[in-house]
DNA sequence: TCAGAACCTGAACGCCCGTTAATCTAACAC
DNA sequence: GTGTTAGATTAACGGGCGTTCAGGTTCTGA
């Protein structure tokens, strides 16, 4: 992708993440990627379809990684901390984009969302596959639940900013991991 | 409060929790609450004060809740099991409310935003003071964080809806406390 | 040296939407 | 019955902002 486009994608996703989609206007991104205004539409369609350029290429990052994870595994134990491990980096080094993949969804028109809310589900399932080689009595929709909330858990983070990463990192690994087993321990005294 | 004005409040809450603040248009608001447009000048100063008065008031029922759970609590483990009750049951029970509370926080002026994140902070320090009673060892930023996190792990709740609430609930409530007490036998071996 | 492509700009357009204004209707007090 | 208040309505205003336009400027390739 050209040089340019990208400097404007990284301008608006911090703008997006610090005052949102709808409060962004085309002039500010244009003037925090050195550019001014309808320059942008050199090289994207519109705002929206700016958005859609952003939260398609995270989502396509966070799927390829976390396949990546899962084939380089020995186990499903080792799969699953890997998968925690890289969600927990890209949360804690890419804070902007994961806000506002997490909150600019629906300002997207109705195919942009199918196609990355297609492959959210593709990655939320590969840790439901990890999850249920883990625990094979699961069934797939408690699963899915329980990804989803530790992907919350771990992406919450960026709201907080009194812990340095290299602390924060360990503690959100550890929480996260604990609560997914706590799924398949479910009734079991601790 | 007057009838009228819940009615516009409950309306918005829906709205703005499915198309967002930025695009959800004061006449929607009206027309949904039964109204047309510019009726809500009569019960609100505008769009943001609006906004505001829906946070402020989901930011005061959770505190109040959340005090309520400690000073009824025989002691500090029992208290953390009624916050994280409560707080399931009210993001289940209210899911657009948690959800604007969480998203538009950023759409509110300096003021307004004070506000709410004054009561936010003192709701996460009613889950801090448990959470270092029960592990004293745990230092401030720390208990922080954990806390952040696992409220956001049940917050991430509205974006799934596979699972029905009476399953899902215990489910969110022992990730939840698998999560926060993973903080204080960190190092440990499970 | 010149054609055209790539990239950018300032100006203008037009719509949307928050807000205000002016007015109307029903209660209700006395 | 009449004045006052609470509550709502339609119409209009005005600004902001996404988008388009009509050119410019640099760069490239032959």
């Amino acid at each position: 992708m050209a040089a340019r486009a990208e400097q404007i994608l990284h301008a608006a996703a911090l703008l997006f993440a610090e005052r949102g989609y709808g409060a962004t206007t085309i002039d500010d991104i244009g003037a925090a990627a050195g550019v001014s205004g309808p320059a942008i539409y050199w090289h994207f369609a519109g705002k929206q379809a700016l958005l859609a350029a952003m939260l398609t290429d995270v989502s396509e990052q966070l799927l390829a990684g976390g396949r990546e994870c899962v084939t380089e595994a020995a186990d499903a134990e080792a799969a699953l901390s890997a998968l925690v491990d890289e969600q927990v980096r890209f949360a804690l080094g890419q804070p902007d984009l994961i806000v506002v993949h997490a909150r600019e969804l629906r300002q997207l028109d109705d195919q942009q969302a199918h196609t990355v809310r297609a492959l959210q589900r593709q990655y939320v399932d590969v840790w439901v596959g990890v999850l249920r080689r883990l625990y094979p009595r699961v069934v797939r929709a408690r699963a899915t639940a329980a990804v989803q909330a530790a992907i919350g858990l771990i992406n919450s983070t960026p709201h907080t900013g009194s812990l340095q990463p290299r602390t924060l990192a360990p503690l959100l690994r550890d929480m996260s991991l604990a609560a997914l087993h706590a799924v398949g321990t479910e009734g079991t005294p601790r």
